[in-house]
DNA sequence: CAGAACGTGTCAAGGCAGGA
DNA sequence: TCCTGCCTTGACACGTTCTG
């Protein structure tokens, strides 16, 4: 092994800032040696890592983009285990930068933070909200080690783990013609308006479950709000279809939603969390994976 | 233990490209 | 064309490791 992890260390601060100056200001060297720790780095890999630009900072090649990913776990590792020496014995202890997305978020990550302070005091969590898009992104980059997700089209990169399905519910006003109803079949809101709620993935998923039923939805609003999703069904402008169920049926704005199960057959979503694959999880991401299966799978 | 070798840092100078 | 910003290279310093 002929590179070494402040090379990493320093190739990993040069991507983030773009500009070897900079970087090299970041961390307290100069820049020619910054720049010399990287060129090392890349003669002793035998692949060019970064694009010069002159006067206007680095870039990284493809090859520097997958190498970088596996750096920054490597660099994960040797973070903890530098922590596992000075205390051995100790607790989970650190930092974990945790991907979620956004819809998701709310309803989980308040509840799963508890519990993971409560079980490991000294972790302390980051979190990364996004859609499904920038939360994958941000696995492959390295940038999150582990991410709560939706298991719908993810990239074949990354590894999952299913902690539980929702199931698909049709969403309407309290006042709504259907809200009596126990169920609820999707050809029975052909003509009425619906509210989308438009996320990369999300959006397909629902549309999936409309062509499944042979029906043509008439989408009167798109939205990446799920919160708007439910305040204009509240206020009567349409129906939605979602599969998490806050425990309040108040909108923002005081309006009255109902969920009602739906009658034809539809595929529940898979909630997992995804990891790069092949990558060994840091003992931190570990710690809360089996927060995430307790309070999942143990309930 | 002393000198050589090596690794890593700084400073200074030079080259390149963009912008005024 | 000149100025500015930024990267690379060369010379050198200093601390650590290796070797006899």
């Amino acid at each position: 092994m002929q590179y070494t992890l402040k090379q990493l260390r320093y190739l990993v601060a040069v991507a983030q800032y773009g500009n070897v100056s900079v970087a090299a200001r970041h961390l307290f060297i100069s820049q020619p040696a910054l720049s010399t720790a990287i060129a090392q780095l890349e003669s002793s890999l035998g692949v060019p890592l970064l694009i010069r630009h002159h006067a206007r900072g680095v870039s990284v090649t493809p090859a520097g983009r997958k190498f970088l990913t596996r750096a920054r776990s490597l660099l994960g590792h040797a973070n903890e285990l530098e922590l596992l020496g000075r205390e051995l014995g100790d607790s989970v202890r650190g930092e974990l930068i945790v991907g979620c997305f956004v819809t998701l978020a709310p309803f989980f990550l308040p509840r799963l933070l508890k519990e993971l302070q409560r079980s490991h005091p000294q972790l302390h969590v980051h979190l990364a909200e996004g859609a499904l898009d920038q939360v994958q992104a941000a696995l492959l980059a390295g940038e999150t080690e582990i991410s709560l997700v939706y298991d719908i089209d993810l990239d074949r990169q990354l590894a999952t783990e299913e902690l539980t399905r929702v199931r698909p519910h049709v969403l309407v006003a309290s006042n709504h013609h259907l809200a009596t109803h126990s169920t609820v079949s999707l050809s029975a809101l052909a003509t009425e308006p619906m509210i989308l709620l438009d996320l990369p993935h999300s959006r397909d998923y629902f549309r999936s479950l409309f062509f499944n039923a042979g029906v043509e939805p008439v989408i009167r609003h798109r939205t990446q709000s799920f919160e708007l999703v439910r305040g204009l069904v509240g206020q009567g402008h349409g129906y939605s279809v979602l599969n998490l169920q806050p425990r309040s049926n108040r909108t923002y704005d005081g309006g009255r939603v109902i969920y009602i199960p739906i009658e034809d057959p539809t595929t529940d979503l898979a909630i997992a969390i995804a990891r790069p694959r092949g990558l060994q999880l840091t003992h931190r991401a570990e710690a809360f994976s089996a927060v995430c299966r307790r309070f999942f799978v143990d309930g």
